[in-house]
DNA sequence: CGAGAATAGTTGAACGCTCAACCAAAACGC
DNA sequence: GCGTTTTGGTTGAGCGTTCAACTATTCTCG
């Protein structure tokens, strides 16, 4: 059966192509500062916010996975990497013998403690500077919505 | 001089991170659904919609990495892939001889053609499904407030 | 005009991500 | 219990991006 395409129209096309070369443009800028001023990209300072704020600093590698978003093969390449610089450890699970824990290392806290504040001002400076308080309400619904909608079996 | 940081609240926190997870899953599952359908990634797409959009289908390399928000580097070799697979060509440019032009050719247009309906489909569903018309509009203003904002010197 | 600066584009190495294949341990089902 | 399936995680190859270095042409202006 044929089915007829639904193009966007004018106004939708303007949104869509807005939309990405702002998402982009933000994220390449938030990354290539992140990269110059604390060496890392931005997918492994996530990984290293989440580990810090987990009970004992540590997560089991799939629910790591999880909270960033990130695929296990991803994280597993990431955490490899993230070891080597000394900023993560790697523990067995001791509950499943198939598990493996990713804990923050000191060196690793330490290195996320002095990255924080400039990522922070960072997103600040690129993002809630460009905003009223309305839109940032406004992106925060629009993006819970679209989280929701793509999660949806 | 010390400066403070300016965290962010519990709100701005909250958008912040519901904007990362929705946008890197829509850019994935985006990807990744064109990567499926028509054996491209989502930035070669681009080359080729604003190829497809250029007069006589040609357009100097520096305009077309200024269409695509992308670097000088990122297109030479995207351009180099895509002349690989017979959708792009190169030519010199006649005013200009450091200039290159990139055109598309009919393979090109005939591949895009086909990926096209499939891709806006995905648009349609994964973005504009989960958004009301009031959504739409807001997100299209901070996303030109965004893009301006990152635009300014 | 001519020297220096700016612009256009390419290249190669290093890096991060994806995908498919894979191994090991746990859970399930009869 | 034991074969099957599912889950947790890793691995290596291939691809796309970044960054810095580089060549070649054009522009600037004293």
């Amino acid at each position: 059966m044929v089915v007829m395409t639904r193009w966007l129209d004018p106004d939708e096309q303007r949104t869509w192509r807005a939309f990405l070369a702002a998402s982009r443009a933000l994220m390449e800028t938030l990354d290539r500062e992140l990269q110059r001023d604390a060496g890392m990209p931005h997918a492994y300072y996530e990984i290293l916010v989440r580990l810090s704020e987990a009970p004992q600093r540590r997560l089991r590698m799939s629910e790591l996975a999880e909270a960033t978003g990130s695929s296990r093969s991803r994280l597993s390449h990431a955490v490899a990497r993230l070891e080597a610089a000394g900023w993560v450890r790697r523990e067995d699970c001791p509950t499943d013998r198939r598990g493996q824990l990713a804990l923050l290392t000191e060196d690793g806290f330490a290195t996320l403690a002095a990255a924080a504040p400039g990522h922070v001002e960072g997103v600040r400076r690129h993002l809630f500077d460009a905003l009223s308080p309305a839109q940032v309400d406004q992106l925060r619904r629009i993006s819970e919505a679209l989280a929701d909608h793509l999660n949806r079996p």
